[in-house]
DNA sequence: ACTGAAGGCTGCCCGC
DNA sequence: GCGGGCAGCCTTCAGT
């Protein structure tokens, strides 16, 4: 067995530990500016709750449109395949 | 075809959802009750955060439990010291 | 210090653990009988993740009906509260 | 008063949204690199699960650890041995 | 066996 | 300081 392939198994390893550790990092200091500004306009007069619930909801919206978005592609790559067939072109005329 | 075979379908797939619910709602109570008997310890002055730990240790097999530890020993033996030894292939082994 | 403490703590928590593990096995055992119900729906020609789906949408239907009755409960609560003052009274009239 | 506050609290309302849900895309996109190194981890042959563990474990400050391994340690003695000894007062002490 | 998704569990943050 | 509520993580499950 090589003789090498711990140590560089080894280097590899710590390489992985510290690319994630310093994206950690910086994940947590996202976190905290985020904080930060629910802390600003909590002084400024803001219910926070508020502010969390409407980013929550439009999050949510957004992923609804997402999802639409799909349905829809999932529609036209059926249509797409139809379009092949008689009964397929019909269907596409209708749903034109 | 048997007219009634619609019906028949229906009513297994009713008694399939029924039958599934009821186990759902006695395992969400059990989960409660579990949550529970944590409270109580902590009431108690325990560390739930250690008694979590200890079942989940008591719940793993004395095999796989070892070889979870001989995995971390050798990960933590590769980024202590880079260069390679006997022992670490010993352990490279073992976890093979 | 009372020596007996120690002792003490150990029995209670042997117990803690060991009621945690008890029902975490009853838990474990129900899960697997909701697993062989789904085995036994699919074997009979039924699509599990459309049963899965309706449990899910059973479920959160029950959810939105509790989520109504907690605001109903709030409102009569309110109204409770103003049936004490003649402003009070005449909502209760006109909310019938 | 002022009839422009409304408006203007609108804008701010606005402008602390933005900045939150600009910083949370960063934080995802940060959290999906992190995933993409344990896959890269995983697809060389390293066990992603203990690499996580080790990260958790460095992320911990060494006393905080030390405790917590003290109680690990004082749990599994009362477990093991219900009586009382004076070992494991000395590991109480130091865990209170 | 791996991958992607769903649900449950844990830890964190806020408000009281 | 605590308990509730919420986000993130981990585990499990169906499908490939």
């Amino acid at each position: 067995m090589d003789n090498n392939v711990g140590a560089v198994a080894g280097e590899r390893l710590k390489s992985y530990i510290e690319r994630i550790e310093r994206l950690t990092e910086e994940k947590r200091a996202i976190a905290e500016d985020i904080k930060e500004i629910y802390v600003e306009a909590k002084s400024n007069g803001f219910d926070t709750k508020t502010i969390r619930r409407l980013v929550k909801e439009r999050a949510m919206d957004a992923d609804d449109l997402a999802e639409q978005e799909a349905i829809l592609d999932l529609y036209k790559r059926a249509l797409g395949q139809l379009a092949d067939t008689p009964l397929g072109e019909s269907a596409l005329r209708r749903a034109g």
